[in-house]
DNA sequence: CGCTTAGTTGAGTTCGTTCAACGACTGTGG
DNA sequence: CCACAGTCGTTGAACGAACTCAACTAAGCG
């Protein structure tokens, strides 16, 4: 997976530290809860293969996804960082994780101050994906936000693996609604007419963009931006 | 400003660190656009005195406010660690910034760990209310987001100065508009009914909170948990 | 074969929007 | 000094987007 063009070049201490600093593999089947809110026993994680993501709840039930994890991603960085997680975690399809002993974190910092760097660089990045989301969930139309989520989802995928065709995305619609902060029923028209316009093919607990261009357009987004990102 | 009991203590290296890497102040109007969006040149600054806030634009003008910053938070961090700033940062009243070389960003995380283990909790802490903004806007009713944005904001100013009391909220109804995601027609009638409820009192440009229990009640919010920061 | 989950569709209601008009206040120039 | 424009807050009326309720299909699984 390092190899993958994706990620930067790492020095051979570097490689040695990550490899020392990680404890274990995890797997996990999809819809098991990784990390839930308000646990102390935070562990720290990078996703190696899969998808999962990141929600919060009110008392009442409602649910909100705040983004989705992918491979490379680091899990469970808040927890790490103030002590207590406060959001959950969930696997959307089956996920191989590799574990990291929490409570060295302070050690890869003083040790490797490039690879503290890459873990700051690594939150800018989420913070600025957040930033996109909350832009989405203020002022974009229902429709401008479908075709937002999606073509994020399928830039991301891109992103990992350029050369990938035939990309799926593992959702259901209510992952659609909890992350667009609408309701089934709504999301599911909504999905409609992109399919209606071309633009989408919903396939059972999947889907596939078809015209990214077309989408990207229609929710007024520029896409992520091409940059080489660590892998810890 | 650093002996406030909000911050956490340094160790003299690292405050002469800190105060060689600072390269000067700056102050600013209300209303000023200290960086804006797709600029290349960000600096980095600490805010030092006032109040600022984040926002992102679509094309057509439709604006979205991020997340506020107050004394004591990092601006145009995203900047300086991925290369672009990706949204503009507005001042809403007059301010003054500390301004540090962007550039020697790597020399704090090789030379003081600490502090850069400190920008990584601060890039977490802004990741964790940009996550309950997401929640807010994607789940709650318009007056339980009113509530919600007004006792966040009254309980950030209240952690940075616990002994304050009278505290206002210098924003203007647009500004809460485009922080919840509504227009500014409902937001009024959503802050009219706030009042009504006895919970607000709006002043022309600033607004009080009267009952801030009663508003992370009826917001179904948990408050931000109060814990020593760094200072940079 | 019934049970569950995911997706679909229609009808009626609620929440939030747009349009429009108005009052209070502030600063500016004649 | 007053007239004027500009910003900010307020309110009513009509409209539209998104919601809830409800019913139904299709697929997967014991």
């Amino acid at each position: 997976m390092r190899a993958a063009s994706a990620f930067r070049d790492f020095t051979a201490a570097e490689l040695r530290f990550v490899s020392e600093f990680k404890t274990g593999e995890m797997m996990a089947e999809a819809g098991t809860t990784i990390l839930s809110e308000g646990a102390h026993t935070a562990h720290l994680y990078t996703l190696l293969s899969g998808w999962a993501f990141r929600f919060k709840t009110l008392e009442d039930g409602r649910r909100q996804i705040l983004n989705y994890l992918l491979p490379g991603d680091l899990v469970g960085l808040q927890g790490s960082v103030i002590g207590e997680m406060e959001h959950s975690v969930e696997a959307l399809s089956s996920l191989v994780l590799c574990v990291f002993q929490r409570d060295r974190l302070d050690e890869l910092f003083a040790r490797h101050p490039g690879l503290g760097f890459d873990v700051t660089w690594l939150a800018a990045q989420e913070e600025r994906m957040l930033d996109d989301h909350l832009l989405s969930l203020g002022r974009r139309t229902a429709l401008e936000r479908a075709a937002y989520l999606l073509s994020f989802l399928h830039q991301r995928v891109m992103s990992l693996d350029p050369h990938r065709s035939n990309i799926q995305l593992p959702l259901t619609q209510q992952h659609v609604a909890d992350t667009l902060g609408l309701s089934i029923v709504h999301t599911n028209k909504t999905l409609r007419k992109l399919t209606n316009m071309g633009l989408l093919r919903w396939l059972p607990g999947a889907c596939k963009v078809q015209d990214l261009d077309a989408m990207m357009t229609l929710a007024g987004w520029d896409g992520l931006g091409a940059r080489k990102r660590p892998l810890i």
